[in-house]
Parts: structure tokens; C-alpha cells; sequence
DNA sequence: AGTAAACTCCGGAAGC
DNA sequence: TGCTTCCGGAGTTTAC
């Protein structure tokens, strides 16, 4: 399922092979999966892929015009600069949504949502999710301000795993909650997911269910590290395909094959040889070592 | 109030 | 072959 490594490997492959390119079409096979205040995702044939980046787990499109203000007065100046035209395409993958940049010509795959054309290029940018947990959000910042909000909210974006300090992750997890719960939770931290809370916890040698609060301050200093650590190899790797996961040029990433603990149930544990255990944690699916990650008192 | 658990959406995979 | 069950990101609802 696609958290901060997979969506990052996205996003920047989608930024590798179309930023700067202009939109020509824009086929949109299922109404129910775009939301937000920006209207129609017709707006956006006629403009340029001006930027690709991750928030979170989102990925955020920036499209800006390059129709120097002709529907409005001659004497604005270039709109590109223009907060007016600020339009930002946002996705979020969920858990089995795709999204890549290929060839046109590829046949379309069952539950392809999505499919934009672009100007001069033979790459086609498409959404598919089987599942629809994903969405796409069109979203103006200025004008559109005011104007009413369309189907599913966007998910709020807080502090980067990545880029939080030390201090910060400390204040974040003083309080009497489940460290996987916590972790998981998009609203104080926003990348983590299943995967990643397992693999993170396991190499800080804590135990999903401790209560945040009671982490001394070596234990959410070997937390900080093992997040960066764990999170910098996966991006590196291309990601986790565990099971619909591709990358903007829809092959699989590779760091599944490093997983210390995530799917690996009855496997010995890779420091100390006792099998890896398989328990639920907030209702999900939970990968530790008992051994390396002693269950709290 | 803060936390936790149970529900919702959905389709593919696994099991019987 | 065809059924049932499980799984989960994130929002919502309900219960402690």
C-alpha cells in the first residue's frame, strides 16, 4: 500500500517525466473519484505541469496557466504568476491506487480512472484504483476560496516523518496513546502507514502497543532514527510493491525484499532468530519480534 | 476530553 | 464453480 516512500517515488518519477509538459486532453472515466473547490478537471487541458511534489501521502499537481489573462482584461500582465490561476491537482493513492506516466498507446487496464494527454509527448498520465479508497482532489487556493467544496474532504497534511526534529516527535508522543496508533495517525504525522510503523518500531526495538508516553527519551530517540533510516532506504529502493503499488513508470519498487517484520509471520527475526510474531494493533495487522520488541509491563 | 473500537466504502485474494 | 471471509486508509460514529 502506498505511504511516504512509494508516494515520494511517484511523485518524483512523475515529475522526472512530465513536469513542464502542457495538458491536451483530460479523460475522466468515473465522475464519483474527483473532489474538491476547483470545478471541473476540464480546467485543466491548456495548462502546464509546473510542479510534482509529495505532501504526506499525497501527491500535489501544480498546474498554472500559460493563456497569457485572455479571458480577463489585456492589462494583467502573464497570469502564470498569478495566485488567480493557482490550481492544484491533488491525489491520493489510497491503498491500491496507480499512478503513472506511460505510453499511450499501452492498452488501458481495468479501473483506470483517470487518463490525461499531453501536448507533444507520447506519455499518457493515468489513475486506476480498483479499490477507490484514492481520489483525486482539484483544488484552488484563491479565487475558488469561497466556492463550495465538492464530495470527499482532503485529507489534512501535518509535519513530515522525514523532516520532523527530535523535539517535535517527543512533544508529539507524550501522550497515553499506542505508539503504532499514533504513528499511523495522519493528523499529528502524515506518511507512515502500516508498513513503515512495523518496520520503524522494529528497528527501534519497541513494542507496537507501548503507551507513547511511557517511551524514555532514549527509546523516541532510536524511534527518530529508525523512521529517517527506515524511510530514507525504502525511497531509495523505489518503494514496497506488496501488492498493487507501482511506480510512476509502473514497475514494482523493491524494499519488500528488505522487510525485517512486515509479512514476514513465522520467519526468524533477521538479529536474533526467533520467529516473527503476527498480532492486531488498532485493528490492524501487526508484524513484530518478541524478542527484540518486549511487550510493555 | 482523550482514547479505543466498530462501522463505512470497495474489489481482489484466499479458503472452503 | 461458486460461495464466504478477510484485508485495509481514513472518515465517522459510538462507547468507554
Amino acid at each position: 500500500m502506498p505511504e511516504l516512500p512509494e508516494v515520494e517515488t511517484v511523485a518524483r518519477g512523475l515529475a522526472a517525466r512530465v513536469q513542464g509538459l502542457v495538458i491536451a486532453d483530460v479523460t475522466l472515466r468515473r465522475q464519483d473519484i474527483v473532489h474538491g473547490n476547483g470545478g471541473s478537471l476540464h480546467r485543466l487541458v491548456g495548462r502546464r505541469i509546473a510542479e510534482v511534489c509529495r505532501r504526506g501521502k499525497q501527491v500535489h499537481i501544480q498546474l498554472q496557466s500559460i493563456k497569457p489573462g485572455r479571458e480577463r482584461s489585456g492589462r494583467e500582465k502573464s497570469t502564470s504568476q498569478n495566485p488567480v490561476d493557482a490550481l492544484t491537482m491533488v491525489v491520493h493513492l489510497g491503498m491500491t491506487g496507480r499512478l503513472t506516466a506511460v505510453d499511450a498507446s499501452e492498452p488501458i487496464e481495468q479501473h483506470t480512472h483517470l487518463s490525461v494527454d499531453l501536448v507533444d509527448s507520447p506519455l499518457q498520465v493515468r489513475f486506476c484504483d480498483p479499490r477507490r479508497f484514492g481520489g483525486i482532489w482539484l483544488v484552488c487556493s484563491e479565487t475558488c476560496a469561497t466556492s463550495r467544496w465538492k464530495g470527499r474532504r482532503l485529507p489534512p497534511v501535518a509535519a513530515d516523518p522525514l523532516q520532523i526534529p527530535l523535539a517535535d516527535l517527543r512533544a508529539m508522543l507524550a501522550r497515553r496513546r499506542q505508539i503504532k496508533a499514533l504513528l499511523m495517525d495522519q493528523q499529528p504525522l502524515s506518511g507512515m502507514g502500516n508498513i513503515y510503523c512495523d518496520e520503524a518500531l522494529h528497528r527501534a526495538g519497541i513494542h507496537p502497543l507501548t503507551s507513547a508516553a511511557n517511551l524514555d527519551a532514549h527509546a523516541v530517540r532510536r524511534l527518530h532514527q529508525a523512521i529517517r533510516r527506515v524511510l530514507s532506504e525504502a525511497i531509495r529502493a523505489g518503494g514496497s510493491s506488496v501488492s498493487d503499488y507501482r511506480t510512476a513508470n509502473n514497475i514494482r519498487g523493491a524494499f519488500q525484499k528488505r522487510h525485517r517484520v512486515y509479512g514476514r509471520a513465522g520467519e526468524p527475526c533477521a538479529t536474533c532468530k526467533t520467529p516473527i510474531e503476527r498480532l492486531l494493533v488498532a485493528g490492524r495487522g501487526t508484524h513484530i519480534c518478541p524478542c527484540c520488541q518486549p511487550r510493555p509491563v
